[in-house]
DNA sequence: GCTACGGCAGTGGCAC
DNA sequence: GTGCCACTGCCGTAGC
């Protein structure tokens, strides 16, 4: 037989793509069905009298306070490293 | 005491509100981990030596005929629950 | 004469087109001019013995703290705005 | 005294530090503000009718053949200057 | 050369 | 029904 079992006759593996691409799809429908939960949470809050504008500004600042705690903890530990020759 | 033991001096639900923004917090975690997924994917595809750019097109178009496709079963449906009337 | 002097057999203005073209250019030029001495001056800095990767992180907290300052100032109008009411 | 004058009790030189990041902020300011001005042209150029994505696919063949040109100088220099000592 | 990041454009949902 | 805002995906740029 001259070609590969995992290869079709345009010379690729089309099994492989399959794959990948169902996988991908696969994940993206996840993602998805996490969105609408966020939505539906946020749905909620406003049923609850929370407003929706303020509840994202919130999140917001917390994500940002994350992030930039990490990032001092990233500087501090290069500033320790670049002090390093003299500890 | 005149008010509910679930709303702090600031007169609105704290407890809950905090509860919101967990969820939420919670489920872009989730959403966060997926997209993650999703890029190691692509990432295994591109070392298998597929072209992303490709792959991104197939999934586009593939996604379009999803949709194209449930939009005509809602409007075969809706068409068959007006005949049904006179059915 | 059938067509106006600004415009082609191609029916459509190519003077204009070109102009266009080389005012994008021109500017890109310029930018990248600029991200040009951007980098001059990292070397420069790497030379007079500073770290740069140090100095990158300086920059980009430099620019978040501004940014952030400029949120803030705007959910602090937000919540002006929905206290307004009782103002 | 120990050190010199320029160095502050932190042992480098801080005014030097502080020029460094100033100009750098400074080159990104004129960077962005150019950005924008190509924005801007790309906006006036659609409000003229003209394809972004058009004008976009435009500039980049017309980079990438001054790239290529560049190129092909470079390489025709270098034969140029092999050759140069048999000549 | 590849990867990661940031900015821009297009799309969809929501409020008015 | 229209306009506005947020989300997602895409592209070009910058760094390792």
């Amino acid at each position: 037989m001259a070609e590969d079992a995992s290869e079709g006759p345009a010379g690729f593996a089309k099994e492989q793509l399959k794959s990948f691409i169902e996988r991908i799809e696969r994940l993206e429908e996840e993602k998805k069905a996490i969105a609408d939960d966020i939505k539906d949470v946020f749905a909620e809050a406003k049923a609850n009298g929370f407003d929706v504008k303020a509840l994202r500004a919130i999140l917001k600042i917390r994500k940002e306070d994350a992030e930039e705690r990490k990032e001092l903890e990233a500087i501090v530990e290069l500033y320790l490293q670049a002090l390093g020759i003299f500890v």
